[in-house]
DNA sequence: GCAAAAGTGTTTAACATACACCCATGG
DNA sequence: CCATGGGTGTATGTTAAACACTTTTGC
């Protein structure tokens, strides 16, 4: 039993910034805007939370319908409410950031939109609404909790080289670690293990292939 | 020119965790529910978020509407939004929490509710809402940032002892230390700066006082 | 003079850092 | 046989952890 007249309501939107690592690079998906004010601008995948489903839901919803992803690693990031952040009226947006694994990647061209592409974070394209901000806050938020967390988990495959494992940390950081100290510290904390199976084919010494003792979040000290 | 037809609309609320240390304990400030269906159950400082104000505006008025508090450390804390976390319809809380150092504390008791109390997070009462989860949530936040922040520094006035820095740490994380590895900590990482002037008049040594060096958030590796 | 909290150093162990060469494969 | 990335150990410096007694005040 609303009593709707003594209250003021607003639209629960929700944005989710979609991260990996590709290419060398920390890139966003994004998708083209087609809606004026911001045709041709682009935006990380989001949309309306349904009046009968939690936020939490509405974000995995826009993830699946979106972007064609499910089973990722998603966590709520932030509420953006300013008052005039989207044009249309009073739209709060509680923003989530995903990270999907290298290998998942061949799913997302498979889309609806032709307007679908991984953007590099450091060269973003001119952005809608505040999704400039939001995904960046990501970002900065992915670099610390990849610190003080075990969540890189989500950003690789089953299994892995520990040179990928590592490349995945330089990437993010933008720094580069000395490959012993690296090796030492993941196998010390026993973050990963080896699986017994190498990566044949390349045209050098076949890699080891490892993989993640645990792949639900913990804190772990790793940089 | 919103075409609300088209959309399904929402509350927005913002609720508080307002923190302190107070009688060797992390409290947390409450309020007495008047209305049904919780009545007489506790809940935190909370209300409506305004159409016109942004959604962090609404956090700050809230707390001082509520709490009679200006000028204290606010953050926001995550956003709840389950379909029926409210029994009068969708309502979308997005929570803050506030650290208010021990010596700010007289102003509250000063405040309209006669049923407005502080409770030790470890002995909550029965709480409205999802409070409860809320609390928890805020604490947690709270206890993770007290070891790679100086957040600590919002929650202790101006000038302070060594010994009361430490028993603010020891009562949050809810272990001891070792008060020469802890002095030998903050005093190395520069956090605090001894003032000069010491604390007289108490039946024992008279102590140092220090302060802060900074007094907005960095991250420093303190525990 | 007694109770109560303040203040102070050293030793040991663990961890972080810096650093260079040989190995296994594909082409 | 060459190019490419894979794989490995040690020495040094820094930081963390454990630990007990003397000092200064109020009463």
């Amino acid at each position: 039993m609303p009593k709707a007249k003594k209250y003021q309501f607003a639209v629960i939107a929700s944005d989710v910034v979609i991260l990996t690592v590709r290419n060398g690079a920390l890139q966003v998906l994004c998708i083209k805007m087609q809606k004026a004010p911001f045709t041709g601008k682009w935006a990380v995948p989001g949309g309306l939370v349904r009046p009968t489903e939690a936020v939490d839901h509405g974000a995995h919803r826009l993830l699946a319908e979106k972007a064609g992803l499910h089973d990722v690693y998603l966590e709520q990031l932030y509420t953006f409410g300013k008052v005039n952040r989207d044009p249309f009226g009073r739209v709060v947006s509680v923003a989530y950031f995903a990270l999907v694994p290298s290998d998942h990647l061949q799913l997302r061209t498979t889309k609806e939109y032709a307007g679908v592409r991984w953007f590099p974070v450091r060269k973003l394209p001119a952005m809608a609404y505040d999704h400039a901000e939001i995904v960046q806050t990501a970002v900065q938020r992915l670099q610390a909790k990849l610190g003080y967390t075990n969540i890189v988990f989500s950003l690789l495959p089953k299994a892995f080289t520990l040179s990928e494992l590592q490349h995945v940390y330089e990437v993010i950081i933008g720094k580069s670690f000395d490959k012993r100290n690296f090796r030492k510290k993941v196998l010390g904390l026993k973050l990963v293990r080896p699986t017994g199976q190498k990566r044949v084919g390349e045209a050098n010494r076949p890699a080891h292939l490892f993989s993640f003792t645990h792949r639900s979040i913990a804190r772990v000290d790793i940089l």
